[in-house]
DNA sequence: TATATCCGGAACTCGACAGTACCGTATAGA
DNA sequence: TCTATACGGTACTGTCGAGTTCCGGATATA
């Protein structure tokens, strides 16, 4: 019969593709996109970073846009493991635990990527959607179950919002980096916490 | 003698220059700007913009960069005035006073520049002193104002860190304009000063 | 072993854009 | 009135980068 070839998608002959080279090539692309910005970054630099040929980049991702939408979305890898969260017992105890220097050198190249993509966002919603997808929200999953389990204890209020809550730090830390050019610390990181987050979150201060 | 020309920047001839149009180049500059992003703006956009040849731009600005540093820095023109701030006797007043149509129309182009140069900020200091200058800057000094006036009435702490408080509104909409792509509208705004801004500066909620 | 596809790499095409030159016209000072 | 410059507009130049093609060599199927 041979019934079409929806069951064989790949009778293919010849020398197979490395995949394994991928994830090289998309990490590739997201340092030089953290480097010099979308339009800023050529499709050789990538190719070079990389230590592959242009043609393997085209065999593999159609055009540029292609290649960065991949990049942006195969990046929620490197994440805080939303199974092993802290638990200290508190809220402030929990957030302070989640500034660790993996996850604020993780934030910061996220961050330089953002800035690269950002003008590009209001006119791809695929790219947005995927810079949602592995940059926003693997941070807020984790900053929610936190601020949910603070309320379960009955540390802070069930009225609040969480979904707002957990915009807060990004928001802050994103503004002070991108807009302010000014460093993000662990100083800084602990003042949003006192001084804004908690606050909103509606725990007495101590 | 003829000592010098120090004294006589411009005993030129013939027509003179028609500076009346610098402020439509710039303007024009900053619509193009905020729709199509830094890179994606070309000189011909903004002379067909602006109704004039692309000859007049190289004539007053001597590239594509020092045009766009010079529309960003004279962006501080519609702002808020710093003088007839409103003064409604409570911080809270004060704060949703500050949200008016024309602030927030002004606010939203504000973002899209914003968004269109980000990522050329971290590799020019100039135009980010610039943007600094007059995007972040002039709404942080109203804020600055409006707490300050709550401190010495006694609304508020003087523990309070101002600067920081200062920031927290624009983070929010930035933020969410930008990176979450949602709108900013009155409500947003008054939840963030109900529930994230009142609350760090130390008011009771009613 | 023959063939088809992969690889890294280099050379090429093609379109877009920054910047320049020039047009005919308008306007200011000598 | 003459001259030098500005104006809006168009055409040109030079560069740069996306995407394509081809190379010699490697590797998997038949």
């Amino acid at each position: 019969m041979e019934q079409a070839d929806l069951a064989e998608p790949k009778p293919r002959l010849g020398r197979k593709r490395d995949h394994t080279r991928d994830p090289e090539i998309l990490e590739a692309t997201l340092d030089v996109l953290a480097e010099t910005g979308y339009d800023g970054m050529t499709i050789d630099m990538v190719a070079a970073r990389a230590k592959a040929g242009k043609a393997t980049l085209y065999r593999r991702w159609s055009s540029k846009p292609e290649l960065v939408l991949d990049a942006v979305a195969c990046m929620k890898s490197s994440e805080i493991d939303l199974e092993a969260l802290p638990d200290t017992g508190t809220l402030r105890g929990d957030l302070i635990a989640l500034i660790k220097p993996p996850n604020i050198r993780d934030a910061e190249r996220k961050l330089r990527v953002m800035a690269g993509i950002v003008s590009m966002i209001a006119r791809s919603p695929e790219l947005a959607a995927a810079a949602q997808e592995a940059l926003v929200e693997p941070r807020a999953a984790a900053n929610r179950i936190v601020f949910r389990r603070a309320v379960d204890r009955g540390e802070i209020p069930d009225s609040v919002d969480i979904e707002q809550l957990c915009t807060i730090g990004p928001a802050l830390v994103a503004y002070r980096a991108l807009m302010l050019g000014k460093p993000v610390n662990r100083e800084f990181l602990i003042g949003n916490i006192d001084h804004v987050i908690l606050p909103a979150a509606g725990v007495r201060p101590a």
